[in-house]
DNA sequence: TCTGGGGTCCTAGGACCC
DNA sequence: TCTGGGGTCCTAGGACCC
């Protein structure tokens, strides 16, 4: 049997929180964001979509977009208590949460419907009760599957609701665009249009009909991917587990692009201590270094390097991280930089594999490792600088 | 004032071991 | 000396999502 399985998604949230901070917001076009290098809208609301305005678009063109545009800084902390309402508020449903971010959620409500008549009136009433108990308004997918359900919450915006049935997929789904297929995005998209697939019904069609065309622009798991989700066969399973993290990164858009190998190290300096702070909090050590650099032209590269014993050690993510960057900088200019700790293990499972003396030494024996890579770099360096200067000096 | 910052997952090639 | 596959790990890059 068909389980009932629910999207949640609240709609445009961290203006939502804003209008309920300060309830003179509500029906005029507000954005979040800020104004400054860089700076983009990160959700706006649905008056302020009437002018174009959408999230992801730079800042000040948006306010060109609309000049009455109004720009609140973000308040996560704020954002923060009003999710964690939003997710107690469900969980008096059902227990069976799957989290999806701060403003959605997977369901299970196969249990709390097994002797409801009429499912809409019952996500009718919870939509309700959302909102007098928070405030907070919300779009619902209700489907025998999760793919089918996040679409059917995106199906209508604010305060949609919509069930989708397997039977259903042809009638709902097959006119959307292709841009709205969950898990197309905008590569795939334009090469999708090119052969003519408009539309989710045209990409059933292409399914049976063009398989290896489809393959070749999506590859094979692609392909899988959006013939198994349309056909009602995607996953029905929720994750209650709180999310383990598979890596923890940070990067920063630096003040003004710059070729400054002293200002890129301090700002690599406090990445690496923001990632080891964070790592740290979430009890991880990882195995791999990974930097991320942004030219001024916007290509952007990655280096990683993994190494035996996996550390959250601010200064041994440093050394890794600026070493990476220093073997590849090339006098470019840059605008951003990133370090990211990677195959993350909880310090626990460590502790398994080994007595925490053991992981003590190994720490130890790490560092000076770094250490010891670190003087050599800087022998090969003078060695460079005194080599030159003989040179110069033998020129004369 | 052109285009953030946090992630996950997939692919493809090369190295290395058996 | 040459020739094979299979499996796994590492690295780089790309697509996608919120």
């Amino acid at each position: 049997m068909s389980k009932i399985i629910v999207h949640i998604d609240l709609n445009a949230f961290f203006v939502r929180c804003e209008e309920i901070k300060d309830p003179s917001l509500e029906n005029l076009p507000v954005a979040i964001g800020h104004a400054g290098r860089g700076g983009i809208i990160s959700t706006c609301s649905y008056a302020a979509r009437k002018f174009g305005v959408h999230s992801g678009m730079p800042t000040f063109k948006a306010l060109n977009l609309c000049p009455s545009l109004i720009l609140k800084a973000s308040d996560f902390a704020f954002y923060r208590t009003m999710s964690h309402s939003f997710y107690r508020f469900v969980r008096r449903y059902t227990k069976m949460v799957e989290p999806a971010g701060s403003d959605e959620l997977y369901a299970d409500f196969t249990e709390q419907l097994k002797n409801v008549k009429d499912v809409e009136s019952y996500f009718r009433n919870l939509q309700q009760k959302l909102f007098e108990e928070t405030k907070l308004k919300c779009s619902i997918g209700v489907a025998p599957t999760k793919f089918l359900a996040k679409m059917g919450s995106d199906y209508q915006k604010p305060l949609g609701l919509t069930v989708i049935r397997r039977k259903d997929i042809k009638k709902i789904l097959y006119p959307l665009s292709i841009d709205d297929f969950y898990g197309i995005g905008k590569k795939t998209c334009p090469r999708l249009k090119q052969i003519g697939i408009n539309t989710i019904g045209d990409l059933a069609v292409a399914i049976e009909n063009d398989s290896e065309l489809l393959k070749q622009i999506m590859g094979e798991t692609g392909f899988e991917y959006v013939k198994e989700h349309l056909e009602g066969r995607g996953s029905d399973v929720i994750h209650t587990e709180p999310n383990d993290p598979k890596s923890i990164g940070n990067s920063s858009t630096l003040m003004h692009d710059t070729s400054d190998l002293d200002e890129i190290k301090q700002m690599i300096y406090q990445l690496s201590e923001e990632v080891s702070q964070r790592a740290k909090a979430e009890k991880k050590i990882g195995s791999t270094i990974q930097i991320v650099v942004k030219n001024t032209d916007f290509k952007s590269f990655n280096k990683s390097i993994t190494f035996d014993t996996p550390t959250n050690d601010k200064d041994a993510i440093f050394s890794h991280a600026y070493q990476l960057f220093e073997s590849n900088f090339e006098g470019m200019v840059i605008r951003l930089v990133g370090v990211t700790l990677q195959n993350l293990v909880s310090i626990q499972d460590m502790s398994i594999q080994m007595t925490f003396f053991d992981y003590e030494q190994h720490e130890e024996e790490s560092k000076t490792k770094l250490l010891i890579n670190d003087l050599n770099r800087k022998m090969k360096k003078e060695l460079f600088v005194r080599a030159s200067q003989v040179k110069k000096e033998n020129k004369k």
